[in-house]
DNA sequence: GGCTTTGTAAATCGTC
DNA sequence: GACGATTTACAAAGCC
């Protein structure tokens, strides 16, 4: 079967659409990629430099996930308090 | 023992400079954290997207994932090639 | 070079001894895995009891989830009190 | 509205029945992921232990996991035989 | 039935 | 460089 010049215009284009959008898709990951791979090490380093200042770094490490679960916790308490004012017929 | 004036004011100066420091790492560390989050975020949002767009996440994550290492072992080589300039002093 | 009979056997043996011990480990991973799908199964079912009996499968869920976040913040409170004991030299 | 002596001797016995109906379930829910845990554990141990006599437990998971698979394709099989003998009238 | 959430496995990183 | 701890990726389960 024979594809006419027109389809084949058509098929390179779609081709290359797809593979210019793949491209880009892989490009932004990968930028998005470095920056977070750079503020790792920016924490890294904070943590290097409060070690530095006599800190214990599991302590602060320690520190550092209990805020953040309070955090959840009051996120959860939140949650909790919507379901019984859902229940009660108040929201 | 007595303490003297100056001294609680030292301890007390001391005492807040430390609550300070500690204050200032904890809020740097919560700060790069959330920035990594959002980043975290994005990341999930452009293979959220990709995938609305057809694409298999899981093909473009091995995709990142294998150019990730030719990165590595471009670098190795890199690595490999500097020693052996060095060992000959072309460097 | 040549192999004496008793190597011969002696590899055997050990060839043996290595084909058990592996079928062995095998074989305990997999029994374990089973009691274990046994038991989350028995827990499936208790939810589905419990929304037999018109209970809210999603709120028991938050209830449990409440009590384990409370155990483990009790187990890490230990943590931190052992932290600080250890930093005053009371341990 | 006035509520009469009996009622509220109902409503007590129903709260006091719901509540101790409710506790139960939670009871042995936890019961049940406390046994689901230890199981963990101790598939977790014996992976270390298999370590400790020079396994790679990286392809100790991978034997399982192929095991696994196997099963559920002969699982499989059988569906489709049992499917097949079924429209022959054989079962 | 897909889409989010949760649990498990793998990989990475810092430590000793 | 092996080990444990943390982070990240994958898989399974539950919910809508």
């Amino acid at each position: 079967m024979a594809t006419s010049a027109a389809s084949v215009l058509d098929d390179q284009a779609t081709h290359s659409f797809a593979k210019d959008q793949l491209k880009a898709i892989v490009e932004r990951i990968e930028r998005l990629e470095e920056e977070k791979k750079t503020i790792s090490d920016d924490i890294k380093d904070v943590y290097g430099e409060a070690k530095g200042n006599g800190y214990d770094v599991k302590a602060l490490r320690t520190i550092i996930r209990m805020r953040k679960q309070d955090a959840n916790e009051r996120a959860e308490q939140e949650t909790i308090l919507e379901t019984y004012l859902q229940a009660l017929g108040m929201l």
